[in-house]
DNA sequence: AATGAAAGGAATCCCCC
DNA sequence: GGGGGATTCCTTTCATT
């Protein structure tokens, strides 16, 4: 990881869509070396891999919800079955296990309220060991430049 | 948006950078309409763009953060201020305007533990308005499948 | 709207520096 | 590690159905 490897994934992280020849010109680079550390920074998991950014409303995820997840019993069966079924829940995202007020914080995103309530209700609180759900519901998202 | 739309979004949210050649192979098109298809989906905001996705620790971002935010005022000047002044933070990923305990939950990705304490004590402690901090540390993440 | 052909461009590989 | 050039494949456009 030089210099040059960390503008490759800046440019990459901003338009992973940029062909091999335009990201060589704006790296200072000619396309096959350019290409060859492309492909070592994807082999060595620096870069995991590439993704379309959709908008959430398009694709019937319009509501983003965070849910501050407390379980009841913290033995490593209960936590281990609680972490294999969340994140299978449809509507998860992202399940951080995080310090704090709560064991987790489950980035949720669903189509509507209706959605989200039929989600607490009949999908989480089911769950093994949940013990109690606070919902941050989100109004509105800013996001930072290029991310 | 119909049915062939929906499996070419779903094709580019897993595999940004699919060749459109085998993009149409994979949802039963030829190459032709179906490249005329991600170009409608892009101009028309359903596609927002493309990312690569990268190692957080890599790229001198292994600790992620979740801060809940309460403002002291909630006037439209202050609000507007805390939110211009926020996202241009280093380490702000994303800055959720939420119902609930809080405000605001922000997305916070920095180096380590040291690096937070800093944006905690000298960036967003001193933004205007800002009441409290509660401070979310991550310690795993799960995520759901393709994303 | 989809197809298929054709031109132009890009990715990729091999070899040299 | 970087560069140049050849090959192959892809992208893109346009005429056609």
């Amino acid at each position: 990881m030089d210099e040059v490897d960390r503008s490759i994934v800046a440019v990459l992280e901003a338009d992973g869509r940029i062909s091999n020849a335009e990201l060589a010109a704006r790296v200072g680079l000619s396309p096959s070396p350019c290409l060859r550390r492309v492909r070592r920074l994807e082999e060595t998991g620096v870069i995991r891999g590439y993704r379309a950014v959709l908008d959430p409303a398009a694709v019937g995820r319009g509501l983003r919800v965070f849910a501050g997840v407390r379980l009841v019993r913290h033995g490593r069966a209960d936590v281990v079955a609680f972490e294999r079924a969340v994140v299978r829940l449809p509507g998860v995202v992202q399940c951080h296990h995080v310090t704090g007020d709560y064991d987790y914080l489950l980035h949720v995103e669903v189509a509507d309220l209706p959605a989200y309530e039929d989600f607490h209700a009949n999908r989480l609180a089911g769950l093994p060991s949940v013990a109690a759900v606070t919902s941050y519901v989100t109004m509105k998202t800013l996001s930072a430049g290029s991310r």
